[in-house]
DNA sequence: GATGAATGAGCGTTCATTCAT
DNA sequence: TATGAATGAACGCTCATTCAT
């Protein structure tokens, strides 16, 4: 009588959705890419043919999962950006946070398959490049501010991020401090006093061509 | 009459396994542990029959794979050590080589279901010690010489070699400079002139506590 | 609105079931304990996958055939002890029922494996020893009335009884007078004018010891 | 040098065959007549070449292995009626040899395939025919005796025979004494005093129509 | 002739996806 | 619209049989 129908049945729909996101991505982790939808399911609280409806392949639940996880790091990028002193600071941050974050990236990136799924959806790769840019002006900052080595780009981030995201397994059987220790040693790697010394040049954004090749 | 049968069967039985067990590497890098077992007999030129004589099952290629890649690691990281003037270039050696080696550990460490199974090999769990005892080495050799900090141990380079043996898809992408910068901004991070600011204690050996703990 | 929509389903489930469970019982009998999980979801009319659904594996679809089988052979225990006059006239027609019946006891004992499965239900030997219990009064009752040797005890009417269970395929062979003739001949060995002579002493109940031993 | 190659050779074969059908028969009574050829020429201690060469697929292992079991029980059926005083005192010796023989029957009856395969083979058809008139020798004389009922037939036997040397898996847990329990009810039931009340008319040995029915 | 390696058909089982309720 | 039952394709693994040595 209060609410109106069509509102209650969008909330109970929106409510399904995040359920089945979340249970998605637990398991995904727990399992790899390719646990059984019908445990997927069943974590969420519902039916596969729940599931189905809202996803109508394992391809889109997983795209939407990466969309949920990738979206999420991009605001703890413009969060560590807008309130952090530096943007070495801002850089640490984000990094740092990866604990939590890492999920998206394990998703993302250990599974061939899974990484040729998300190559190649566009909503995905606009976020991507968003971040990218976040993490640029980053680099750009630090090494403004003098304390990042100037023979870096963005694309170098790009892939020292990647790599700390992946470190999961033994990071988690060794407890936090083995990837702390990790994080600090490559920041010394990444200070003002190391500049000169590297092979090739900066690499940038634009080499990453990351951007959805056409089929 | 010429040539010993006896022989001559057991190299068409050895050259068979090798085929096998390459097929496999092959296979489990591109598609994962889980390539199916039909395709790996297929690519390998012989039938699932012979692929299941062999090994009687998916676990047990799985380790025959992993001990021959993890072995290969060892003896380059003995010629790194013999060859090498310094223990810093030994281990800087040895990380260049790995991007043929790095497949062991791809297959070793991206599947939850096969790290649990290396574990218990007590072959393989002999083989990653006498590694962890070369690495151990170097670094020591390097902390002497001067040239690595010394508020890191050999649990920390270990950390640091899976770090960049699992970097390959996006280094895969980006082609082999990628790779290379990074492992040198890693080792500038090395430098003994960033002692200190760690966070905790050099990871030992021990603390990794690999070897497979008894049934 | 008329019909309750959980019941139908159920009802749609049931039948399957039964179809399932029909349709294994008779292939069972027909090819042994081990007859194609597929040909027997195909007697049934439905996919294997139901057939999985329904009974995760061969065992449980064994144990659910037995089950209902020895069941059936419980209730006409039951009828026949309260319709018959005498004990010796209800177990002649237990045993003359058993035509139909015999199916369970050819599951039951034809295979070590099988025997092994239905050994350990606790479901199943609790029916059983109900069975066994029926039995028994029927063997005390019909001593008791004077027609029944005594030197016997349930345990060897329990041996005759499977017996004359298992003798299917010859008398299948000569058509039911020859198994007619079969339980004839040993019912009067059974009589009370054979008393003595037979060698060792009754077989009781518990010295079948056929509950489930604990695990 | 001092014995005929030939000989020597056939002498081989002959142990090698030997071997494989009593592996056989054991196998087939422990595992089923199904079990793995492989397991069955290990247990011979052949390879499986030569067990293929002697016995080209199982069928015609599983007709040696009834063969040579048939044989014996024939054997055992002359011993007895030869060195018994009486038809049915043979008849009770032979059915209590059964013990080691009943291995010849479970094999022979206990699998539909199997039967088939016996039921067509013109040498186990003729062993089994002079089986048979043995047994109808031994019933004839006890009857012309006055010991044993005169409305029952060689064929009866036959199926009382049957029934017996099936009796295994039970009779098995609960040790001899069953069967010989067992036996001596039935035997009880044969008993000249017994005469009359049976269904039908005599069982000859032509209706058990045993000869191999043309293809 | 003996051996055991190779083959591949066949069965058990799982799981993504569809569809009746 | 939510549910979960049904389907069948796909894969792991076994084993009868063949064949090179």
């Amino acid at each position: 009588m209060t609410a109106d129908p069509e509102i209650r049945m969008r909330a109970d729909a929106r409510r399904n959705r995040d359920q089945i996101i979340a249970a998605a991505r637990e398991m995904f982790v727990a399992r790899g890419a390719d646990a059984p939808m019908e445990e997927i399911a069943r974590t969420a609280g519902v039916g596969v043919g729940t599931l189905y409806r809202r996803f109508p392949d394992r391809e889109s639940l997983i795209r939407a999962v990466a969309k949920e996880s990738f979206a999420e790091v991009l605001q703890d990028a413009r969060a560590a950006r807008a309130e952090e002193p530096t943007g070495w600071d801002a850089l640490k941050r984000l990094i740092a946070r990866s604990h939590q974050l890492r999920v998206s990236f394990q998703l993302a990136w250990n599974s061939t398959r899974v990484r040729a799924i998300l190559q190649v959806d566009p909503e995905i790769g606009e976020i991507r490049n968003t971040l990218m840019a976040e993490i640029s002006q980053m680099v750009t900052t630090a090494q403004a501010e003098g304390t990042m080595r100037t023979d870096i780009g963005p694309g170098d981030m790009a892939v020292l991020f990647v790599l700390i995201l992946r470190q999961s397994p033994i990071a988690d059987a060794l407890g936090p401090l083995a990837a702390e220790r990790t994080v600090a040693i490559m920041f010394d790697g990444l200070r003002a006093t190391a500049n000169g010394g590297l092979p090739g040049h900066p690499i940038t954004v634009e080499s990453l061509h990351w951007p959805p090749r056409a089929r």
